[in-house]
DNA sequence: AAGTGGTCTAGACCACCTT
DNA sequence: AGGTGGTCTAGACCACTTG
């Protein structure tokens, strides 16, 4: 049985072993379904799956060719510190820093009436994160000051207000003394900061910092074929 | 006509307005092809963009849930730098520095007999970026010297090894002497780094490691329902 | 004008998992 | 055991864009 992941794996080694070079034309959807015996539809999603990763340009009436400067796409995913400090078998702990963490300009003009916290991830009891996060008080309806003692903002964020647009940002910046202190780093260090702002239905938010332990790295990996890709 | 774009967003609305808060049980896609009035793959096809974005967790025989806790993800479009120069409208320019550019440890155990370059990247006349470029000799078959004087490394080795796996590494690091003079910086600067690795069936191809100007940020948006299926 | 990809249909069978 | 998503089929019509 000849499924479109078989078909997939198929064109893609021949646009590998330079079979079908960049440039060039991919036999028509009709053509390649008489080629293996299967539906049009069929020869369709797999090419959909190569059109995905950038490694195919489809146009009507022109057809499918191969691609001469395959955008390399990657997917990242974004994840909790939590969540990533316990995949990685470290014990997670979390501490409030400051409650009444200060607003920059920006973020003042971004969210409007805003609380500011400053936060740190721990791993196995050792600085991983610091996150500074500020929040839209319309979505802190009482006030509870004493919520984010115990319970990071991000996980009870996603709870309360599940599903957002977001933008990231990533930067290489010099840790100021409030932050890198807290990372046992001396003032002007670089560190690698992400920064994540969300809205609900055009609503800012919340706005958060991250600023990580001295040798972080994002990393992720590209293997056309396998689908979508994983970071 | 509604199509499966259509059939998408209103599921899409339901989960944001609330109306299907995260946990619950969307209905079976058979119940859904009913309620708009097409066929069950129609239905299929919307929530699989969904499932795409994290949004929804689809489990044989279990159904389709609202997702507890969406992974956030994002998709990255890696480009060259003249490549993203000319999209935002200023002239690039390529220089060769130098053309025995010298081997780290780490790249010489990956990569085996190796051309070191290093190589800048201009914006209307200013340094846009800095890359040190290794390059695997045995992809460089008649060694001419002067491949790479007016001709970037990046796009030439696109044409030549089309289609490979690759890493990603970003991270913020002390930009060098070496490094940070090229780019009008005092050493030791933080510095927004990417480095990549491209294989080519299983051999290693090359190494780059691209110095962003100061204050470079990387940036993504995501927004459900944008649609990460389909090419 | 014509051929390509884009989408939809109605039906079918299967793999998987919960009950 | 039964219902769900996963996939495939054969056919159809449409949108687009190139020659």
């Amino acid at each position: 049985m000849t499924g479109f992941r078989d078909i997939r794996d198929t064109l893609l080694a021949r646009i590998r072993s330079g079979s079908l070079p960049p440039g060039a034309a991919l036999p028509s959807e009709i053509d390649l379904a008489a080629e293996f015996g299967v539906a049009r539809a069929t020869v369709s999603r797999a090419i959909a799956d190569l059109a995905a990763d950038g490694l195919v340009d489809r146009r009507r009436r022109a057809g499918t060719t191969v691609s001469r400067a395959p955008v390399r796409k990657a997917q990242v995913e974004i994840v909790q510190a939590g969540t990533e400090i316990s995949a990685l078998g470290q014990a997670y702990t979390y501490q409030l820093l400051d409650s009444a963490h200060p607003v920059p300009d920006h973020v003042a003009t971004a969210l409007g009436p805003v609380l500011g916290l400053l936060c740190m991830h721990l791993a196995d009891g050792t600085p991983w994160q610091v996150e500074e996060r500020w929040i839209n008080t319309n979505w802190l309806p009482d006030g509870d000051p004493d919520r984010f003692q115990a319970t990071p903002p991000g996980p009870w964020l996603i709870e309360k207000v599940p599903l957002t647009d977001a933008r990231f940002v990533f930067e290489a910046a010099a840790a100021p003394d409030a932050i890198a202190s807290h990372l046992g780093l001396t003032g002007g260090t670089p560190s690698f900061v992400g920064e994540r702002a969300t809205w609900q239905a055009g609503q800012p938010v919340t706005i958060a910092r991250l600023w990580h332990r001295p040798g972080y790295q994002m990393t992720f990996q590209h293997s056309p074929g396998s689908g979508a890709l994983t970071g």
